[in-house]
DNA sequence: AAGGTAGGCAACCGCCACACG
DNA sequence: TCGTGTGGCGGTTGCCTACCT
């Protein structure tokens, strides 16, 4: 299947933008056209990326403020990369996820220029049939580090999730460890270290690998 | 050639957390 | 303390394109 181009996706913005305006609120819904992206664009300019009702306002976008954020996020904002995922990224994509779960905001945190929509969307179309294919070959038993964050104690604890294909679900506590600490037990981490990635290069995949020790290859081929 | 189907992506929806008065 | 507004997030939907039959 050929990818869905920038212009094929263009022109189905300025159809299905004039398609899909709600006109009992009055608000614009659905796909942004270029005159829209630009005065959004001009805006933020100006006023910066915050308060995005008063944005969607001043742009003179009728759009609600959520969705002026989205727009400005997922596509207009600067130095955001579009497709093209490298086999680096999409490694360390599979690596978070299973560290993280479902939390596509903090796994874009550690891909520079990439969004949550996107990784979400890529994981959603690509990665997780391939999971799937690679969990069935792997055999029933599986095992799943699932992370966990105690806000009142501002601790991170990461539990291995053991599951069959059936469904049935357990989940082991073992007693703490210090972080990095031994290799069969619960990890228990303070928050603030687990995801201050100011002292690391982006795409660096050492941090994952403490977590993620058993897996030392790539996950496909 | 035409209709059906799957893939891919942008955008919306609903919920939740937080800030502020 | 409570109510309201706003932003953030994950799940889901809608729609177009390319491929298949």
């Amino acid at each position: 299947m050929a990818p869905v181009t920038k212009d094929s996706i263009n022109r189905r913005k300025v159809k299905g933008g004039e398609a899909m305006k709600n006109t009992k609120r009055e608000v614009n819904k659905g796909a942004w056209t270029a005159e829209e992206d630009q005065k959004l664009a001009e805006v933020i300019e100006i006023h910066g990326a915050k308060r995005w009702k008063t944005i969607a306002s001043k742009a003179g976008l009728n759009r609600c403020g959520k969705s002026c954020r989205l727009r400005w996020l997922n596509y207009l904002r600067p130095n955001i990369k579009r497709g093209n995922i490298s086999e680096q990224e999409e490694d360390l994509i599979v690596r978070l996820h299973k560290l993280l779960g479902n939390r596509w905001s903090l796994i874009a945190g550690r891909l520079p220029g990439r969004t949550d929509n996107e990784i979400k969307n890529y994981w959603n179309s690509h990665l997780s049939k391939r999971m799937n294919q690679k969990e069935k070959q792997n055999g029933a038993n599986l095992t799943r580090q699932m992370i966990s964050i105690d806000h009142q104690k501002d601790r991170v604890q990461i539990k291995e999730d053991s599951s069959s294909e059936e469904g049935a679900t357990s989940t082991s506590t073992t007693s703490a460890a210090s972080k990095g600490g031994d290799q069969n037990s619960n990890i228990n981490i303070d928050v603030d270290d687990f995801f201050d990635f100011s002292n690391e290069g982006p795409l660096n995949l050492e941090w994952v690998s403490k977590f993620l020790g058993q897996d030392d290859g790539r996950w496909f081929n």
